[in-house]
RNA sequence: GUGGAUGUAGCUCAAUUGGCAGAGCACCGCACUGUGGAUGCGGUGGUUGCGGGUUCAAGUCCCGUCAUCCACCCCA
């Protein structure tokens, strides 16, 4: 035998089991995107190189994407991220669209990192975004869908939250503080370590910055402010929003969240279970200045991405994973012996004509072998037909959870099975 | 990119100071030739991740390599 060829290092394969959590989110984004009125987009999955420099985080664009030159030497880029490629889209065709833009997408994404729990260097994402419009009321709606979705999957607000921030705030807030805005940069990281260093290694670490002890106090009670927000007339307007759209048990105000992406502008937002145990669940927030970069005109932008890896992952240690489907057919038409295939065939055929989802069993084995593959697959139904209901012009139909068994009609079979899985059994 | 831990049957794991590679589950068969799950009995399944070294003898010790996991880094 050859020898196995392994796969790709940080790739995942999705064995049905998985594909079903995968399908199953996906149909949970569309839902929640369709209810506030988005459309679904999406971009090529192969880039120009130069999208992503500049625009993106310098660690995505240097250290993580996956970059080849094609064979007509283009600097071509897997895409680590969808922001650019909407704000590229967008730029495009800028005078055609209508604005606001309510868009969604959900496709691979590649950064090539060290895979861990929670990470992989191939991934899925759900990205969302309001395009076109500056309110507060904007980024509240987006926050809102996040909840939704975590509502909506099944998360309760004790379990996981979306976590706001905003960085003008911020930037008002260190600029009072007397820190240059050629810091901001800096300071927003130190602000992101908050929790992740010590007391002693981060006050060293804002020391090597050329922060002073004032400033540095400053920078903790800032970030131990719940009431911050109440200084921002936007954040005001955010979390009226957010409350009376029903989801401020989900959204919350948290004066670290900052971000590491540098194009974020405005509000910023991240989702993390409650309990502290995985990677954030999503991340987004406001990117005014990002069309703008990539050669259009300034359009005002906000919107968030969901990875599938770690809300899965959640999703099972929560105890809400999703009842997968095992069964595709409800129906199973076994298979009584060779000279029976072609009667098989046909009433499995007529079966589906009626709408009915059926799986035929291939080969004659024993009975016993049939049934268990048919309740192993999930059936529901199990159909013989053998010698004597082909002379008879029946088939014999056993419900494999009650044990019921019964002689149908041939010429009605489909009728009464579509009753009988309706749970109305046949007299 | 840095540091650390772990790789034994399809899965979860055993195997005393180096001394015949095992169990449970799963799978297959029989009891049960027109009826699944339950039970009993039997059976298949391994180059101990891969390569090298030490030794009379290596799953066990040493070196390398690959993979997985964990902590950094970064982030979905």
């Amino acid at each position: 035998m050859p020898e196995l060829i392994q796969p790709v290092r940080g790739t995942q394969d999705y064995y049905p089991e998985e594909m079903a959590v995968r399908s199953w989110l996906y149909a949970k984004m569309r839902e929640v995107s369709e209810a506030f009125g988005y459309q679904e987009y999406d971009g090529p999955f192969l880039e120009r190189f130069d999208l992503y420099a500049a625009k993106s985080g310098a660690e995505i664009v240097e250290k993580q994407s996956y970059v080849f030159e094609d064979r007509g030497g283009e600097r071509i880029t897997l895409r680590p991220e969808l922001t650019p490629t909407l704000a590229r889209m967008v730029a495009a065709r800028q005078r055609q669209l209508n604005y606001p833009l309510r868009w969604w997408s959900f496709g691979p994404f590649w950064r090539y990192e060290k895979p861990q729990k929670g990470r992989t260097r191939e991934f899925f994402q759900w990205n969302i975004d309001l395009i076109g419009d500056d309110s507060p009321e904007a980024d509240a709606e987006l926050a809102t869908i996040a909840a939704t979705f975590l509502k909506n999957v099944g998360f309760k607000p004790t379990e996981t939250q979306v976590l706001v921030n905003n960085r003008a705030l911020m930037q008002t807030e260190l600029e009072a503080l007397g820190i240059p805005s050629a810091l901001r940069s800096s300071v927003f990281g130190l602000i992101d370590r908050k929790d992740k260093l010590s007391s002693d290694a981060w006050q060293k670490y804002g020391t090597e910055l050329g922060l002073d002890a004032t400033q540095l106090m400053g920078i903790e009670a800032l970030v131990g402010n719940q009431d911050l927000w109440k200084k921002s007339e936007s954040l005001q307007r955010f979390f009226e929003a957010i409350a009376v759209q029903g989801v401020g048990e989900y959204v919350h105000f948290a004066p670290h969240i900052i971000r590491g992406l540098d194009y974020y502008t405005g509000t910023v937002l991240e989702a993390w279970d409650t309990a502290g145990e995985f990677r954030s669940i999503f991340g987004g927030g406001r990117y005014d200045d990002l069309v703008n970069a990539v050669g259009g005109d300034p359009v005002p932008a906000v919107g968030f991405a969901v990875g599938n890896v770690v809300i899965s992952l959640l999703l099972e240690a929560l105890g809400h994973s999703p009842a997968i489907n095992k069964a595709p057919a409800p129906i199973y038409v076994t298979l009584f012996d060779k000279h029976q295939v072609p009667d098989s065939l046909q009433l499995a055929t007529e079966l589906r004509a009626a709408g009915l989802k059926v799986t035929s069993h291939l080969s004659p084995d024993k009975l016993p072998k049939q049934f268990r593959q048919a309740d192993r697959v999930g059936a529901r139904l199990v159909l013989i037909l053998g010698p004597e209901e082909i002379q008879n012009k029946t088939v014999s139909v056993k419900d494999l959870g009650s044990g019921d068994q019964r002689v149908l009609p041939r010429a009605e079979a489909a009728y009464y099975i579509k009753h009988w899985l309706e749970g109305k059994k046949p007299a």
